[in-house]
This record gives structure tokens, C-alpha cells and sequence, in this order.
DNA sequence: TATATTATCTACATTATAGAAGAAATAGGA
DNA sequence: TCCTATTTCTTCTATAATGTAGATAATATA
């Protein structure tokens, strides 16, 4: 993170997740979502350690569930995204928003 | 950038200054650009190597300027997009969309 | 025991950031 | 004129933060 705690793209991209996912977020649904919905295919372990630093940022918290009844049904560490986690994706999206601003259209964008 | 060549943050910034600036892009007005619009203090070595990055991918080109008849009026190094670096940028803030659409108006963001 | 689902660990590549140093121009006074 | 200061800009070097991916482990049912 930037010393103005700015996000990395797939940090946004994770949060964003969490977000969609309300309370079903965890390591292997946030991975589906971001690649069911964007089509960029991404590695579990990245998802995991992307999740490790945000929670160590203060921007997002986690607990572990109960296992479940059913085959592989180990239990599942959930995510949730916190009000600091909130304000930085809103920020980064305001600031790429700033950039585009009036850029469109234009010639070879759009 | 990833085997699927996608952009980091910053290098989307600086593509979107280049866009901004047209023919009058090079690495002072790059950061300049950047600054004003979006209140994100760069330093300039991080424009550069920035930019450095984005030419060994072909996503801009350079050439270098005539010194101008001015204090301090060193050569320039101008820089302009690319079409890879446009797909590239497009594809980006695209795949951002897909994450955000829905999302707002929602509690806590928008 | 085999298989399924998920988490954790470890290592490395790519991006982001920043400061220091260097190059090349004019300004201005001795 | 010549020297030094100052300005603008680039290049170089080093380090921190993020992104990526594979291997390993845990724990559930079949």
C-alpha cells in the first residue's frame, strides 16, 4: 500500500468480491467471482495472500465457520470487508473516475 | 504485468495522463497531470521508471525533443500511447466495470 | 484408503516509490 | 566574456509493496 493507502488493482478486485459476495466470501468464492465475472484467471494462493494483507492493513476482517456436512467440508475462514477497506476502494475508484473524466469519447477508446 | 497484460494502478494513471496531454507529454507534466487531477503526490522518479516500464512492454513510445531556447530548457523525452497500451488500458477499466456493476447505490458506498 | 474442498505456507516476479546524481539550458554579476 | 548559480528535465540505483503460483497440509465424506 502506498504511503496514502492506496490499493493495488487486484486488492480492488478482492475487495469488490467481498463486497458481491455479502456474507458467502471466502478463499474460493472470491477467486470464482472475480473469475466468473472479469474472465481473468486467477491462482487461489493469490487470492489467499492478497486477503493475509488487507486483513493485516485494518481493511478487511475474517472468522472461521463451522465445517459442514458434506464431502471436503472443512471448515471455511469468511471474509468481510471493513469501513477503512470501504473508503480506499471508493477513493481508488474516484481517482481512476478523475482520470477518465471526459475522456471519452475519443478516438481509438470507447 | 500479468501473463494477461494487465496494467498495474499506476501505470493506468500515467497512460491516462499521456491520453491527457497529447503532444505535450513527457515526464514533468506527466506527474503534473497526474497531481493536480487526482491530489495523489508522485514523486517523479516513479513517473519515469514508469514509463521506462510501459516502452519495453510497447505500450508508448519515446523520442527525444529539441532543447528550447529557455531557463533550463534541457531536451524532452516525449511520450505517446500506443494501441497495445489503449487495449490494454480499455481492457483494464472494463474488467473494474464488471466488478462495480450493481454495486452502487449501496450501503456505506456511493 | 481415496477423494473432495479449503486453507496455509513459501518462493519468486512484477510494480510502485523515492532519492541521488547527472545533463543541458539560461540568468546574472564580476 | 566567463564563471557560477539556478532551473528544468532525465537517468540511475535501491528498496518496499503487490501480484502470482505451486506445494503442502488440514479435515470433511465416500
Amino acid at each position: 500500500m502506498g504511503k496514502d493507502g492506496s490499493l493495488g488493482e487486484f486488492e480492488q478486485l478482492v475487495l469488490l468480491a467481498l463486497l458481491r459476495l455479502g456474507t458467502n466470501a471466502y478463499g474460493v468464492t472470491v477467486r470464482r467471482e472475480i473469475t466468473e465475472r472479469t474472465g481473468r484467471d486467477t491462482a487461489i494462493g493469490a487470492v489467499y495472500t492478497t486477503l493475509d494483507r488487507l486483513e493485516k492493513k485494518g481493511f478487511v476482517s475474517s472468522c472461521l465457520g463451522e465445517p459442514t456436512a458434506e464431502r471436503g467440508g472443512r471448515a471455511k475462514r469468511y471474509y468481510k470487508i471493513k469501513a477503512p477497506g470501504e473508503r480506499a476502494l471508493q477513493r481508488s475508484r474516484e481517482t481512476m473516475n478523475k482520470m477518465w473524466d471526459g475522456l471519452l469519447p475519443s478516438p481509438g477508446l470507447g
